[in-house]
DNA sequence: TAGAACCTTGGAGTGCGCTCCAAGCAAGCG
DNA sequence: CGCTTGCTTGGAGCGCACTCCAAGGTTCTA
């Protein structure tokens, strides 16, 4: 039963300000657990992402190990954001695979960019209409003195 | 193979304005595929989400048949919100049951509603940040004609 | 130089939220 | 009456996104 996991609750990963305990100095060759720090997700999670051609292949020290790059961070970052909007990882891999095979698939990753922004802006109504329910209801507790108060709320 | 299934895309149920094919006559009883057309789920969900404890035991015709009432559609509606937010089934099982055990479940309840409404603002807080990466993205990509576009953004 | 801590792989296992199945009863229609 | 359509149940199955395992090689610290 190895230590790993119990770091942070792997939603509000990317909520915390950039750029804050990442990029420590200013190598470019991090090793798996470095970037377990960094990001919050698991090893299992990172080797499980590049084995489903999610992340590029990763660079390897002479003995085959790992050495994470910059840019795979800030690929992760995206990565990380993309999964709060609630993206299928399927449609990640698809980006990644549009990125890899060049500059003539910009159009197609322009569209996907654009059809996952009309997504979030409508999550973000659905859940501002959830917060409008919620609201009420809150405000019906807190009025109702708890004295008659059995979910005959609206 | 039956019929079922194909209405709406089961996100956006939820986000149409309310009351707007609900409750299509004054009564009260309503049949399981009546309530799927009205929300959106599936039967086998309806019945599911009765199994777990999700829903009160609905009422039933004289052959064992269920009949939802509109109180059933109110609760609904509820769970459909707090389902866009992410909540886990479990935990909305757990609201459930705060209700049956009556009006001294009242603050559990009232810091859980708390509680939860907390996790949407931060939920939408997190939206908001991934809306911000996905418009840096997406100018990067709208500016640069896609002659030298090849992922290199930020 | 020993030992702990960390890394590698392919493949199997887990938890969640449904989703479907089989077998059977009930109601409406030509 | 037979046929179609809709409903019932318990339990099995599925897809997703991890999560873990076994067996072995590597790297760091004392």
């Amino acid at each position: 039963m190895t230590v790993m996991e119990t770091t942070g609750t792997r939603t509000d990963i990317c909520a915390a300000p950039p750029q804050q305990n990442r990029r420590p100095d200013g190598e470019d060759r991090y090793t798996i657990s470095e970037v377990v720090a960094f990001t919050g997700l698991t090893a299992h999670t990172l080797r499980w992402y590049e084995r489903i051609g999610l992340m590029p292949h990763i660079d390897r020290s002479h003995t085959g190990q790992r050495r994470y790059s910059n840019r795979d961070l800030d690929w992760l970052d995206l990565v990380g954001k993309l999964r709060l909007t609630g993206m299928p990882v399927a449609d990640m891999v698809r980006y990644a695979e549009l990125v890899r095979e060049g500059d003539h698939t910009y159009v197609e990753r322009f569209e996907l960019l654009r059809t996952t922004r009309e997504d979030v802006l409508a999550r973000i109504d659905e859940l501002r209409g959830t917060l409008a329910v919620l609201d009420r209801k809150i405000s019906f507790y807190a009025d109702a003195g708890h004295a008659l108060a059995s979910e005959r709320s609206r």
